[in-house]
DNA sequence: CTGTTAGCGCATTCAC
DNA sequence: GTGAATGCGCTAACAG
């Protein structure tokens, strides 16, 4: 623990001030009026925390409340993760907000150092546990954590009960139904929708999907790819054809639409004029590309800062999967022709 | 606080093995030997443990310690950038290492939000703070901070005397030079090298210079622009002149070499056969660029363990400023036949 | 080798 | 309105 100067202890403040510690503890914990303690005392009492610099002792508070003032955030890999790292800063905020410290983990997904990882946080006295994932994807959480207060991040678990906050995948797939479904070409998506074992493209599938047919439109073809650059590059060159054009290529994530860009390129095809390409997560390479890319975001920074709201509320009083939208970020690969107003009937 | 089942304390344990607190706290912090206590009092003990699914109360402890076993991390916006949130891989890493438990907070560079931060994980009791940038650049530090045990991390801070863990960007540039001295035509630099205020791109382009000169070459020019992809996609693309051709561009950063990439591209030049190109940052996105990218990396992770390192080392143990290699992830952007041995004479 | 004792700094119940 | 006394759970002198 380490200290500049000496620090004052509330029993200096209380002798500085001619109180006893009872009085100053009241008054620095903001309940002088309802103790109906002297104004004078109070001024006293103030002043002497200033002149000594006094600063309460979290951790002796700590041993006699039960409560730390902190919170926990473990993750698989988050901060390694390209953009997925604002998870943190969203929850370092929310913290913040609420007057607590937040202390993170990474397990790089091995469930031994989460374990230790729990129980260590939980030792420490953690008033509550987020544990979160880099991929939207469905996990099994430690027992420890079960047992305790937590919140699920960008995941799932429906053993324990615990709730979750994640985003709203199928809404994401839904707005890119809207923004594809007037162009004249055929819809394709590309991307495979089963990657990493990720809810992610599965269910932004399903809302395509979803949509268009409300919208009277269905989905031409799938080009299943990994979702990266040169694998959607190669996939995308390989399937092209002129009969692609007027079309719009959903890509299931930024990565696989640079591939995509590549790989039109290539072949001559210009983006949007012949045709729209649009993608989801809204990470910064979408703002990088030429034109710049449509893409329906992650909101990294919502969510992590919900998850931490929702672990901070008294339980039960959200619902067990809190799902946040997913904005659109307008770039300039999308004509905007092609788009259909959220919502309406088509 | 949050609690499973009943927790049970050290109290129980002793009991429950039929000997005393002492004895007990004396065996679980492993001076039994030293004590000499009976073998059969440690067995008796360790199993109460097992059975009462005993964990210490590291706030009690800390009370009594005067030690948390924690130590922060405060930085402006490390979590928000791109890749630069792998410090705190690396720190959480390193804290994990030594069983330590990492607190972070980002101040968004709020010089308000920083003091509080700082006071509160001091509060806190941490055992060190971590002061982190997101760009190599020059800080000053709160006093709170400079008062107590810190490091900083991707930034000096000359007045206060503190340790700091930075990246070895002459170096780097050293580095970028071997990779380009050879090449037939003129090496010229992308990028400008005041960007934002920050270290990297002067000490970047020193390095160059002086490890060029070494083997008996120049810089032919620098093409100044912002250190974002349209800024050097159009400075490059007005640049560009057919006598670079064989040459090499170096790149201040990957978004630079991205916008130099689509500059090249749209005039016909073929990287690495037409022009080589190397860069700083070794960022995903060097390995999303066709041709990959030969980029000299930022040692984020490696920075971040390192900075948790010294602060927990002797203070006066490490030299003030720590300075890591930046190693150069190969690409293929660059011919074999433009590299010179690094280290050798040209 | 083991038990007794005394705090760490604070919040809080109960007398005054 | 205020102060004395108690205990959160643990560590570490000190005595036996």
């Amino acid at each position: 623990m380490v200290r500049g100067v000496r620090k004052a202890r509330l029993a200096d403040v209380a002798a500085r001030a001619g109180v006893s510690r009872t009085t100053a503890s009241y008054i620095l914990n903001g309940r002088s009026a309802e103790m109906r303690i002297s104004a004078d005392a109070v001024d006293r009492v103030r002043s002497a925390v200033v002149d000594l610099g006094y600063r309460p002792n979290r951790t002796a508070r700590s041993l006699r409340t039960a409560r730390t003032g902190t919170v926990g955030l473990v993750s698989d890999s988050v901060a390694s993760g390209h953009f997925a790292s604002r998870m943190l800063t969203g929850a370092s905020a929310a913290a913040r907000e609420s007057d607590l410290l937040l202390l993170v983990g990474e397990t790089d997904g091995d469930p031994l150092v989460e374990r230790l990882l729990v129980d260590q946080m939980l030792d420490q006295g953690v008033d509550g546990i987020v544990y979160a994932t880099l991929r939207h994807r469905e996990v099994s959480v430690p027992l420890a954590l079960a047992q305790s207060r937590a919140v699920l991040l960008n995941c799932v678990d429906p053993a324990s009960g615990l709730p979750a906050v994640v985003p709203d995948e199928v809404g994401g797939g839904r707005s890119a139904a809207d923004l594809v479904a007037r162009c004249a070409g055929p819809v394709v998506v590309v991307g495979d929708e089963a990657e990493q074992g990720s809810y992610a493209g599965a269910m932004r599938l399903a809302g395509l999907e979803e949509r268009l047919g409300e919208l009277g439109r269905t989905i031409a073809d799938v080009v299943r790819c990994d979702w990266t650059v040169p694998a959607a590059r190669d996939a995308v060159s390989c399937w092209w054809t002129p009969a692609a054009r007027d079309g719009a290529l959903v890509c299931l994530n930024d990565r696989v639409a640079m591939g995509a860009y590549q790989a039109l390129a290539a072949h001559g095809a210009v983006v949007p004029d012949d045709v729209a390409v649009v993608s989801f997560d809204g990470s910064d390479l979408a703002g990088w590309l030429t034109p710049t890319l449509t893409s329906v975001a992650l909101p990294f920074v919502a969510l992590g800062a919900r998850a931490v709201e929702v672990l901070l509320a008294p339980p039960g009083s959200h619902a067990p999967v809190t799902r946040l939208a997913m904005p659109v970020v307008r770039g300039g690969s999308v004509p905007a022709a092609a788009a259909v107003t959220p919502g309406s009937a088509g």
